[in-house]
DNA sequence: GAGCTTAACAACAACTATTGTTGTTTGACA
DNA sequence: TGTCAAACAACAATAGTTGTTGTTAAGCTC
């Protein structure tokens, strides 16, 4: 673990609102000027391969980086961006039994969309 | 509703895999060899506009598109791509009552991720 | 059917997000 | 201190998608 890899590692811990790369890159460079985007890329890759982050695909743009990594669901915000965690377990749900034996299930993602969240309603009134 | 846009739609109705734009273009090239990509992405993304059509972004690589207007959840194996349908409803998931003032949601999607799948372990053996 | 109008189109350029490459730095260790 | 490997920064390249613009073609008017 060299000196970049603990930075970003915390940089991360320290933001609840899973960043993109760019807003980790923006956050560690306040302490380390010359770190380069490139690096930050690599490293929150390495890190989702060791399975200390996660890396959450959610529509259009930039990935997002999550670093809770007890298994949990997420709400989104269409209009602002907004992910808020949701660590409610749902143990309802599962592949039902005729396709159970085509797929080898691992895990289950449930996203719930809003067309608005208290953020955005706050923000303009 | 001109000829290139009913093909592009009669494309995606005659495919049930849940085709990138790029897929939508080979498939349509086949009878209109001068239709451009950029065409394509533009009617898929009016279609989308319209409902008629919902896309899909599942993880890294290039949106999908998935004619199937009934709300619907899928299955992904991240082995070999393949995303099926699935139509089975979970009527007990929903947002907590903690977070159901803070978000308005308007849908919920629910992917299943698989390590491989029956058409992955036929392909080697 | 010629002329006007407008939406859709093809071609091409630009852009965003991410990854490939390569030479340099750094830090462990002999 | 010299050797080595891993990680790094700089830069180039790629994949996917969107912006722009001049051209084509369909619909309407007369
Ligand atoms: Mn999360
Ligand atoms: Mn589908
Ligand atoms: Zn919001
Ligand atoms: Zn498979």
């Amino acid at each position: 673990m060299t000196a970049q890899r603990e930075r970003i590692f915390s940089a991360l811990h320290g933001a609840s609102d899973h960043p993109t790369a760019e807003a980790v890159w923006s956050e560690v460079r306040t302490d380390m000027s010359s770190i380069s985007l490139r690096t930050v890329y690599q490293t929150l890759n390495d890190l989702v391969g060791m399975g200390e982050l996660a890396q959450l695909d959610i529509g259009p743009g930039p990935a997002r980086f999550d670093p809770m990594n007890v298994p949990h669901h997420h709400v989104v915000c269409d209009a602002c961006g907004r992910i808020a965690d949701l660590t409610v377990e749902f143990p309802s749900v599962g592949l039902p039994d005729e396709l159970a034996g085509d797929f080898d299930v691992v895990s289950t993602e449930i996203i719930f969309r809003a067309s608005g969240c208290g953020v955005c309603r706050g923000a303009e009134g």
